[in-house]
DNA sequence: AATGAATGAGCGTTCATTCAT
DNA sequence: CATGAATGAACGCTCATTCAT
């Protein structure tokens, strides 16, 4: 259905002129993307700041969205790998989904332009949904659910958690906090918030072999007590 | 600062000509924002739909962006009235923030085209922060900040349980939640996952009166250390 | 399947604002495309030379090509309106065809740049084939189509005369003829020619009554005689 | 004033490896200008289709435009040698006028795209009149004028015979038939109407020796002076 | 001789917005 | 109050052409 936006071959370790320019091109993109927003910027001064002639930017782009969706690919493609080599060296699906928020949010505060424009640019544009950038996110958030499923079967988590929601409730909290950050000009530390956010949502979801939900309105019951 | 994009008084209930013209001309403009984007939206053909001159709507609002700011004013007005009203009603800050997420969904579900615009083209949009529909949304986002500070101080929940990350969570999700929905064409029965989203948050903050991180295998003493 | 290319009503006759405006897009784009080319002249120079925006122009016709083809659309009807006209006050086969390229040839050489753009950049484009100003064209050729018709069956052309032919001949010869004036910077007067063309066609055609054919390769015997 | 817009040799029998990818040039460009027109093909589709860089295009002509123009150069130079070749053999101005209609039309219908090339892109184009190509054309033309006059001279064709006119009756119908045929996709044959129209014309300019226009009913004896 | 890569120069088209009525 | 008509201001995109190798 979609054709491919992208002209040429993968900048992830730019060797010749080709690719280095190309990546020239996605990073100052990048930047002016999200200083200027996507609609505002234009190509002109995407080309004059990466002293690239608009011409040329439509030699390894189609178009200006194939431009934005292909800003993504490389870096999404690296931020997995990094993650399948980390969780190869950590035990237990609780401290894997720790590691996980964590190199996701360390990618996003190390690289402020391209979480501003992964976030207000690309995570709610349809036209993103079909591209290759995208399956590479994909693949990055697959990994929350494997290791959710992981929990569950190894008994750490609980029979009836919901991965689904769980890795909503992930993904959302991420994106909000960081979208908030990007919106606001970057001023909180947004690592200091990984810990407590896992403690909460493993709480959540651990296996503690009784029945946890004491205080819900389906138990009227027990409920009673609990609330105020 | 706050730029007044609206030109003339509220939608709410519209009695006048003038406001149901107005009220004629956001609904159009929501419907069509949310079908067609807002960028690729044109005055003309919300003009045209709403069988309003598109010189006339700019009687009523003084930008194409004025008139994507003022949508969700009056919703927001009335969730946040609808919201107050319910929580008199409801003991227990673990209840009350059941209520406000679901109340914030039922909204959501209810109006799909509302939703998608919120979700898509204001969250996301800087200048939305400075208007009156944004301060509609905040106050609703407040309660659950109070409700929160509520439960801490009632010892319902955690002591060092934080407002803002508990509230991002819940935001997060919720957003992150109805988001995919309307961006994958409103499939799912986003109510049933109400429950057990609140039945994590609430578990991950509430006051047992033992310590919480029982569960971390790796660091079990070194924890507080590592998280900052 | 092709869209209407032209906005609003005829120019034919302006009487208000909007058709007058028209009429000086259509008047101002035949000079420059005659002068200019069709691909080499823009719209900005054409707005310019009328004194009108150029949205404006867009405002009256789609595109440029639509601008190119409303341009033959009224003067065509006007010359369709005026032959039909003629054609009832003149009896003879024969002399209605000389009518009709006089008509013909005299429309042109009174409107040199309506005659270039027609020759040069009309009857070329295959577009302009499924167009309303090619329909009023057509009707002004069916004229004499209906007239060889009707000198065939009157007996005052030859009965095997084939009519298709001969309108391509008394058409090609007009085109050849006012194609080379409008690319010559018009010389000569075009109008010396009609009669020696259409002398030249009828006796051609004319039923004489005995076999004018006593020259041709196919008939050897008489040939020898005639030829070198 | 005759630019110079081709680079290098003759393609008519192309020998070495220069002529060949030339005429591989040449044969391209016919098929792409003739399918797509000209203004709409683009170098980089006859270079992909030719199987020859862009560069080396250039390398060949100095100019699209130049392309176009070179392409009659060798076809026309090869009709006037045949036509040449086969005038030698006939007697007789009408036979010859025959021959030489009748090598025209076959050319054009033995080539198509060639014939299209001709009659939509260079006929009407001012700037060829200054080209080699539209020298070689002239060359042929001139063999009508030619044998006209010599038809006068022997008293084959009536005296006052205009050799300009009638040339530009054949060339034009010629012009009118082909176009006609390469702008509906060739369904005719126009070999078929050769005879009948140098038929029509004969019997115009043939001299039967007495007055040729009994058939005029208006002018019966003015005739002579309005004729030019 | 041949070409991959780069670009200068341009243009058609769109729309939010204004204004006269 | 309502609107039909007019436009200013942009911008994405194309391609013929050049140049370094």
């Amino acid at each position: 259905m979609k054709k491919n936006l992208i002209r040429k071959g993968s900048t992830a370790m730019p060797q010749n002129k080709t690719d280095i320019r190309k990546k020239k091109i996605i990073d100052t993109a990048t930047k002016v993307f999200s200083q200027r927003g996507f609609k505002e910027a234009t190509i002109s001064e995407i080309a004059k700041k990466a002293k690239i002639s608009e011409a040329s930017i439509y030699e390894y782009f189609l178009t200006k969205e194939g431009l934005l969706f292909s800003i993504p690919v490389d870096a999404s493609q690296m931020l997995f790998d990094t993650m399948t080599f980390h969780l190869k060296l950590i035990r237990g699906a609780a401290n894997k989904l720790r590691a996980i928020v964590f190199l996701f949010i360390d990618s996003y505060q190390k690289n402020p332009d391209f979480a501003a424009v992964l976030m207000l640019y690309l995570k709610h544009n349809k036209n993103f949904l079909e591209t290759e950038g995208h399956v590479a996110i994909k693949a990055g958030i697959k990994q929350i659910t494997t290791v959710i499923d992981q929990g569950i079967e190894t008994g750490e988590f609980k029979k009836g958690t919901n991965p689904y929601l769980i890795r909503s409730m992930i993904l959302g909290t991420i994106e909000h906090l960081v979208t908030n950050w990007v919106m606001t000009g970057n001023p909180d530390n947004l690592e200091e918030l990984v810990d407590p956010m896992i403690d909460v949502i493993i709480q959540g979801i651990e296996n503690t072999g009784n029945d946890p939900v004491h205080w819900s309105l389906q138990r009227p019951v027990k409920r009673e007590e609990s609330s105020s």
